[in-house]
DNA sequence: CTGTTAGCGCTTTCAA
DNA sequence: TTGAAAGCGCTAACAG
């Protein structure tokens, strides 16, 4: 086991060394006016000397806060979520927040694990963007501090939540394809559990219902984890003598595995996606990507967070709902249309 | 100001449910064998009932360590800092700490008061990937808990650190550009100030050493610190009429820039740098990349920290420095050579 | 302007 | 096997 440190100066050192009481101590160093500027000066002069720094446990336990806000996430690696952290940050900082972060690193059964242990930490409360479609934990969680639920909705919670226009942006990028003549568009989507899956395959859907298009079921891949499992999905699909004419991917990991099978195909057919990516301008491929401003998700969710940690004596307000919207952008080649089928690559 | 909440039950709440005293819901909270079993139960289920959970700042304050560890790092959206976080929390997680995440989100300045908290927050040990060149903070910070440096070296330090080979990678991926026959490789890096830049350059410089070409000073552009300082640095030397025939990128996002660079003039030249990244594969580019893993570097770091603090009672050890290797990757098509000139783009 | 007292929730030590 | 007392470092509330 490992020893634990015992400790540096006290305030009662500081104190004596500036020959006052700690409690003067107390006083000069959360910027009290009711001190002397001598007393103050001799003051600072000990904390230097010693090298004091005062202890924020000792005193988020006398408080009975600990000015800490938890956030969980499943992969930082991804930057929507490291946006979306940054987000966080951003605003937690600006109300004298100090955000924990805890990372489930893709594994779903983690997450509980790491809520309690913020919650043993005393965060005065937590900014989740839920891994899985399960979410007892988080109501336990909601006995003990607020909880905002990001880019996911509640399930059976009450509770905050900001989400981003998924229905909207699926539907968009997936008309612009049918707009360019194509009817046999693929779908490769996260598993159906998610939220965000089924509200992107429901834009899908809509889109062709509005252009009279009947959608291929057997062109529908739900239950893709990550780039991986996209890019086995998408060759599959490619291989097939009545494949699709374009792809339509629900996040960014998709897109990538979906890219890859292509690239390794030897051909290119237009890809629309939520998320944008670095380099997908520089592609050269026909992409259609839904994009949104993680870090907004992030800066509204502290928002509806810190709010309610201010009304914490008073009624707690109806759960609210907040969307970040979405916009389309078009890179690479203009698409052929789908008259062209799969074009080889250069 | 931000009304702080009192508390949910203690120790004494769940004690007098069960009917014993506070210390015996301590000892079976922590599984102390001295307790009877019948009591044990009762414990256990006024725990439940209550929702009790222990409260982890008051347990840090009366034992003197918070079990916590601090990582610092510039930029989390950077897939190398994500990874090496995991790398940190992998390790950290094993031998029972937790890892508390800050990021300066590219702001040098901001980079002492981050660690100032974290001391203050009662981290046990801190790793920092240094975002400047001035360590004056963290000298501070080593007066109160052991420090590790990742990716850094220290400077006037004496303390720990892990570092990548910076120098071969550079030497060998550079070399690997000189073999087939460029001899005009301009070098894009970051600012001097910063140890991976002047190393790396040390590469470059000594492969051509080796290979007995003089590199061009006016193709050496430094301080270089995003993608988009990269990109006009790179523009700039591909306008030229005696511009060079291939680049070398100290980085990721210096290699992003370039890229891009590459694209818009609608050209392409052979490109070597550090850093692999996601779909550097199917870009078609014709890339030489050191790549390491970022994991390990956060493992390595987090190992030496814990085994400091696991000495921390006898004598400090004296400062040790641990390599990651790297190993150069190739992707794209083989490079025409020199003699091609800039190629157009497909 | 400054000091004393008490106690945040927990655990170490000593006693029963 | 259990409990009482003391105190980790800090600060609100009350003296002086």
């Amino acid at each position: 086991m490992t020893a634990r440190r015992g400790g540096g100066p006290t305030m009662h050192d500081v104190g004596k060394l500036a020959q006052v009481s700690a409690m003067t101590v107390s006083r000069v160093l959360k910027n009290d006016p009711g001190v002397s500027q001598a007393t103050r000066e001799r003051v600072f002069a000990a904390v230097d000397q010693l090298g004091y720094r005062r202890n924020e446990t000792a005193r988020s336990l006398r408080l009975g806060g600990s000015g800490m806000i938890g956030l969980v996430v499943t992969n930082l690696a991804n930057p929507f979520y490291s946006r979306l952290a940054l987000g966080v940050q951003e605003v937690a900082t600006e109300y004298g927040f100090r955000v924990v972060l805890s990372n489930s690193a893709e594994q779903v059964e983690k997450e509980p694990g790491l809520v309690d242990g913020l919650i043993d930490h005393q965060v005065e409360g937590l900014i989740v963007v839920p891994a899985g479609s399960r979410q007892k934990h988080l109501a336990d969680a909601m006995r003990h501090v607020p909880v905002v639920l990001a880019a996911r909705p509640p399930a059976g919670l009450d509770t905050d939540c900001v989400l981003v226009e998924d229905f909207h942006g699926a539907r968009e990028a997936t008309a612009s394809l049918l707009a360019e003549g194509h009817t046999r568009i693929a779908f490769l989507g996260n598993p159906p559990a998610l939220y965000t899956g089924t509200e992107r395959l429901r834009g899908f859907w809509a889109a062709h219902e509005e252009a009279g298009v009947e959608p291929d079921n057997t062109l529908i891949r739900q239950g893709l984890v990550d780039a991986a499992t996209a890019e086995q999905a998408a060759a599959e699909l490619l291989d097939r003598a009545d494949g699709p004419t374009a792809l339509f991917c629900t996040n960014n990991r998709i897109s990538h595995g979906a890219i890859r099978a292509l690239h390794k195909a030897g051909t290119t057919i237009p890809l629309a996606g939520f998320d944008d990516f670095e380099l997908s301008d520089v592609l050269g491929l026909p992409l259609t990507l839904v994009s949104y401003d993680a870090d907004e998700i992030g800066r509204q969710a502290a928002r509806l967070l810190i709010d309610r940690l201010d009304q914490r004596d008073g009624q707690p307000p109806a759960a609210r709902r907040v969307t970040v919207p979405t916009r389309v952008i078009r890179h690479g080649p203009p698409s052929a249309g789908p008259g062209a089928g799969p074009r080889p690559l250069a």
